[in-house]
DNA sequence: GAGGTTCGTGGAACAATGTTCCAATCGTTG
DNA sequence: CAACGATTGGAACATTGTTCCACGAACCTC
């Protein structure tokens, strides 16, 4: 069904699911998660809203295309070096364009298990398997890790949509940390003596410094000849 | 302002913010994120919307105060034991509650990190300290630790809400793995292999190594007398 | 090439949502 | 007891996702 011809075009310039998913994108980046409505794409695309779900079956399936795009983009180019450096680069990646595109946490969150998921799965698992991890922990530690980088990514997101584009983000970071260390004393000791470690933070370096915590707890597990070791952490009933 | 005179009702039951937020976290809990609505809930609490609105800003500000109100709950029990037990506990603690109220994750990505995350910040914070990490590194390894936390538990939320409280969760697990079991050979190799790994993991216990696999990595950094060494990751740039 | 069929189109219409507004009403205060 | 302010709750509004359907262009058959 629906064979595409010869460059024949019907009246305007021939609607496409990738033509929709790509000005859904556009709209995403520059209106946020809810600049995405039917009726703006529609102008967008100089046609109704009736036309677009010819090619998309609903909102959420467009979100989740709009979704894997992204990130199908991001995992396109292979990193090279050790296993952890691959890692890092895959995590720093997707960190990146998660950062640049917010609605994408959103997105990966609401459906898109379906296809998207499993992409980075797949990348991150052959990293895990190189590391020499044994063979029947691959996949806690791979769901690990990618729980760790989407997650943290998700939640860096979160915070740069609070900014916003026109929000000073040290101005930001200094209300912040002035409100922690204005909390009560006793409630909340803890966060009140890193009040100051939180004013002067970088989030890239935060989230790589993560995902070598992660990684340097997965080494634990994995001998230096790569003889697989239990995890080395304390008693657990 | 809004003196709580003596026991004295309005017309009704006397409409308090408490009592709307109580009635959310019903609604949340029984009809899903798309099930809070101002109309459910005013018909929830016989009254009208107008009148919800004379105790909460708007819906974001409501879905956070119902966020913060489940949170707060698990947050009130205090685990015992060591540092590594009590990070545990309260790992577990918000995992299940998140796992029972899928809508917190939402909530928590949305807002309400206003009150709720400082909450749990603070909670993880104590237990960084007590494990002998370095001053320098509280905030970073507590946020690392964190965001594993609720990026884990969000995920696995995710997962809950597509199987919803009719489907049956092995025969999901059995479908999920077939699917992966007939996935391209090159393109998809990994996850192949790990089909069976997927069929029959436990997310509880999944989620525990998680973070046994954070902590082991905390482990790395801080020598057992106590004293702080960096990271044993690989070379870094 | 002409006719019929199919499919994509796009605008109108529908139900439901968050939010605002305001008159009626209650409890309290002078 | 009267006046006032806070609370109430229902109606109204703008906007959303989605459905429906008449129109028309492209394709296939003869």
């Amino acid at each position: 069904m629906a064979a595409v011809s010869s460059p024949s075009r019907r009246r305007t310039e021939a609607l496409s699911r990738e033509r929709i998913v790509d000005a859904a994108v556009a709209l995403l980046d520059d209106a946020g998660e809810g600049g995405l409505t039917f009726r703006a794409l529609s102008q967008a695309l100089a046609t109704g809203p009736g036309a677009i779900y010819h090619h998309v079956a609903n909102k959420e399936e467009l979100l989740a295309a709009a979704t894997d795009a992204v990130v199908a983009g991001t995992l396109a180019d292979e990193p090279d070096g050790t296993p952890q450096d691959k890692v890092r680069a895959l995590a720093l990646g997707l960190f990146d364009a998660i950062d640049a595109h917010p609605w994408v946490a959103g997105g990966l969150t609401a459906s898109s298990w379906q296809a998207t998921s499993p992409r980075i799965f797949e990348k991150v698992g052959r990293q895990v398997r190189d590391l020499g991890v044994p063979h029947d922990r691959w996949f806690t530690v791979t769901s690990v890790l990618v729980q760790y980088i989407l997650g943290a990514a998700a939640q860096n997101a979160a915070n740069a949509r609070i900014l916003g584009p026109d929000v000073d983000r040290d101005e930001f970071l200094g209300a912040v940390s002035t409100t922690w260390e204005e909390l009560d004393t006793d409630e909340y000791a803890f966060t009140r003596t890193v009040a100051d470690q939180m004013r002067s933070h970088d989030d890239r370096e935060q989230f790589l410094e993560g995902i070598d915590l992660v990684l340097a707890g997965i080494g634990t597990t994995v001998r230096p000849t790569g003889t697989p070791v239990m995890p080395a952490s304390p008693s657990r009933s």
